[in-house]
DNA sequence: TCAATTGTGCCACTCAGTGGCAAAAACCTA
DNA sequence: TAGGTTTTTGCCACTGAGTGGCACAATTGA
């Protein structure tokens, strides 16, 4: 934990060193938190700990709920990226949008990434500020993504609903896998993420029928 | 605006002395805030302008940003109350939660409830922490939905994420009907918004099937 | 009229987040 | 290696959200 990650060589030594103590203000935060609780801990003592100016973090960040959910946010990016680059190979707009993402997940290869996204989802569990700047950074993501689609896309009537309402698909079947994913007996990494991806997706298509049956409905068909 | 509602008869002095108060607060924070913008009126300035303390104000909201969320609010806690009443009819989940969310809209009978929910949501268009606050509201709405859902119907697998997803598109449908309901010309109430609610519940089950057709593609078919 | 209850006002306090400016580190050129 | 330029940082003072405590006022019920 709080690996010192050997940033990107071909960067200059700014770079190298900013990316450097905000990947310490990353770590730091997510053990500090863990530990103490969001509210346990405040901004002071994670700069402190980091030996670097409140002032500083605030170039880094925007807010004390922003540094613990950068690792999910790195993977929203990814996934808005892969939307920008693939092509689509013919099938349906959510295969399209889950191949993307299934994609983003393979580029999340920094190897404690899986560690903390579990740190962060569960102090976001816990935390609703921080849960509440997760669904938002969520929701911008998706508004962002709406403008690539159509961007790229084609579709009859560009104030149709559906591209959004499969946006917003692909998120809830994403959040849906990450909450089993992180309580998974001996926290498997990224692979097992993309299992759960797989799962969640494959649930999308027989919700729409789903149907509502009253409980103690018996099997017989009395009622 | 900023009308002196009468509250409910039946109850005692000191509750409908509380409830006016409340609804002052709503009301002059809506218009205050729509003029001078959020970040631009303070809680100290609302709290002068209704002529009480802010001690008060956070006995009756969360937050800043809950007290303009509150009309919204509003209606999903009728929702919620309505999955617990209503009884399923046979149909599909979908088209149960549906019923359950154009009844709770029928019951914000309040005259000045679409006024209300225009201005909040044009303000948490532009304040990012107010629509991640409204963001989070929902979110617990499904959370809670989720749990009647599991109290009242039968599911065959009580980790089936389908339920979920459902609440999760029915919720991404309204935030779409209400996103264009918002912006209507001549601004019509809450039947109006009943429809927009009813043609983005249409468009969910196409959703699905939406195939991803890049752009340029012409009809003819060449590429 | 007198308790008990409950909502309110006031005050001091913590802490997140911002703006400005000067010092330092890194970069580039000669 | 010395120069000036640019970027990043540290420091400091400040605003404003949100909290806790306690005394006071208003409602309630007897």
């Amino acid at each position: 934990m709080t690996a010192t990650h050997a940033p990107d060589p071909g960067l200059s030594l700014r770079e190298r060193k900013k990316l450097r103590t905000r990947e310490a203000l990353i770590g730091t935060a997510l053990d500090l938190f863990s530990e103490r609780g969001f509210d346990g801990a405040t901004l002071d003592d994670l700069c402190e700990a980091v030996e670097v100016s409140k002032r500083t973090f605030f170039r880094n960040f925007t807010s004390k709920e922003d540094v613990v959910m950068a690792p999910t946010q790195d993977m929203w990016m990814a996934f808005t990226e892969e939307l920008d680059r693939r092509a689509p190979d013919g099938g349906t707009l959510l295969e399209f949008l889950q191949d993307a993402l299934l994609a983003a997940v393979d580029r999340m290869n920094d190897q404690d990434w899986p560690t903390r996204v579990r740190l962060s989802r569960r102090l976001a569990a816990r935390t609703p500020s921080m849960d509440a700047h997760g669904l938002h950074f969520c929701d911008c993501t998706i508004r962002t993504s709406l403008a690539t689609l159509h961007h790229r896309l084609a579709f009859d009537d560009p104030r149709d609903p559906r591209p959004r309402l499969a946006l917003d698909l692909l998120v809830a079947a994403t959040r849906c896998a990450m909450e089993t994913w992180v309580d998974l007996p001996r926290e498997p990494g990224r692979t097992a993420f993309a299992g759960e991806l797989r799962a969640a997706f494959a649930a999308i298509p027989s919700t729409v029928t789903l149907p509502a049956t009253p409980r103690g409905t018996a099997p017989g068909g009395s009622d």
